[in-house]
DNA sequence: ACCTGAACACCGTTCAAGT
DNA sequence: ACCTGAACACCGTTCAAGT
């Protein structure tokens, strides 16, 4: 009874990150949203005027709680490899996001973010130039191996909480590399392999170079 | 009156590759498709039980008519290059592929460009493991591209073609980027490089590094 | 075999109205 | 200021039926 109407932004993001949690982003939707909150759908258009810019807010808390900034003093090699296994182990959690990382506006902490990592590479001798490079260059191997790796494993698919069974989904399920018994054996066992150690250790080696030359 | 009726899964393929090109993946329907068809939408669930397999039947045609292999006796690093090149403008132009390209069943074509690769890689002296390391990297490196790369440009929005307007979309359009001007400068000048010219270099760089050392 | 119409259970969003 | 109900124009998919 206290103070339990008049929500607010953080509230409806709250809630869709709990949507997002048990049925991925892809099947959020204002309507599903709102009755966790039991309120209608229509409250919510006051505070989001659309369905990305809740999504855009709800990626903004989500990127702040995946913490993916180490605050050690490692070496900028395991710095990097930290960091990117951060923001690795988060997408994966939440495959259904990365369609959107390029969709939704950049936010604050996206930005904050970017600015830890280059801050980290100039420290260890990098120009600002090379630092971006290096910070866009991850990103895309990071956002690729989620990509990649989402072909390998079948979505959550937590228990549907409180409505009927989704009909739409129901035959879905078992979908992705069906055709896997005529893929070449060696690259099966390559698709299965951790992602993030494929693409990563290439651009480390090549940064490492970069700044052997430059030493030099 | 000749034949036309007795539609085939090509014809199908088809329709879904123009409904694509016009209005993007994302807004594809089996109730478009089909009325591209002047068809009932129920007449395509004998060829396609699911909407999933309409769209992993159109992106292997996508992939064969992309032709991203190069025929052509290039040095193996612009070879590489050539064909990266390849996948990022095909993707580019249909940006909404992206999301798709991992929840979708690994067919025949995508094979056929991965043994295309490894060969070509063994040919310069590669070991089959390094082949299918750069091969995957190269991979991670464009799809992270292009996801990147579509934070900076809007759909194409074709017009709508014959029913009205999509109330839906009407108020998104302009999205992306809003908070542009609270980036430093700099990160808004990488932003707009060609996103494909800052991972690929450095895994080109670690790949010729590789066989550098392995001749010696 | 191939196609149809009607129906079900969903969407995002608008609009006029309530407090 | 914040919330509501009803409505619009869409979805994917099922089912019973037609030729």
């Amino acid at each position: 009874m206290a103070g339990r109407s008049a929500l607010n932004r953080g509230a409806y993001v709250e809630a869709a990150l709990e949507v997002i949690a048990q049925v991925g982003v892809d099947k959020l939707s204002m309507r599903n949203v709102a009755s966790r909150l039991r309120v209608s759908p229509m409250a919510m258009y006051k505070h989001f005027p659309t369905k990305d810019d809740l999504l855009a807010a709800s990626l903004e808390e989500f990127i702040a709680r995946a913490n993916v900034v180490p605050d050690t003093t490692l070496p900028w090699e395991q710095w990097v490899e930290h960091a990117a296994a951060g923001m690795y182990e988060a997408l994966c959690r939440e495959l259904s996001w990365v369609p959107l990382l390029g969709s939704l506006r950049v936010g604050e902490q996206a930005i904050t973010v970017t600015e830890a990592f280059v801050a980290r590479l100039r420290e260890a001798g990098f120009t600002v130039e090379q630092a971006l490079q290096a910070y866009f260059a991850v990103i895309q191997v990071v956002v690729g191996a989620v990509c990649l790796r989402s072909s390998l494993d079948a979505r959550p698919t937590a228990e549907p909480g409180s409505s009927g069974e989704d009909s739409r989904t129901a035959k879905t399920d078992n979908r992705s590399l069906q055709a896997a018994d005529s893929i070449p054996g060696e690259l099966r066992s390559f698709l299965k392999r951790d992602q993030i150690a494929i693409g990563l250790p290439l651009i480390i080696d090549a940064l490492r170079v970069k700044l052997e030359e430059a030493r030099t």
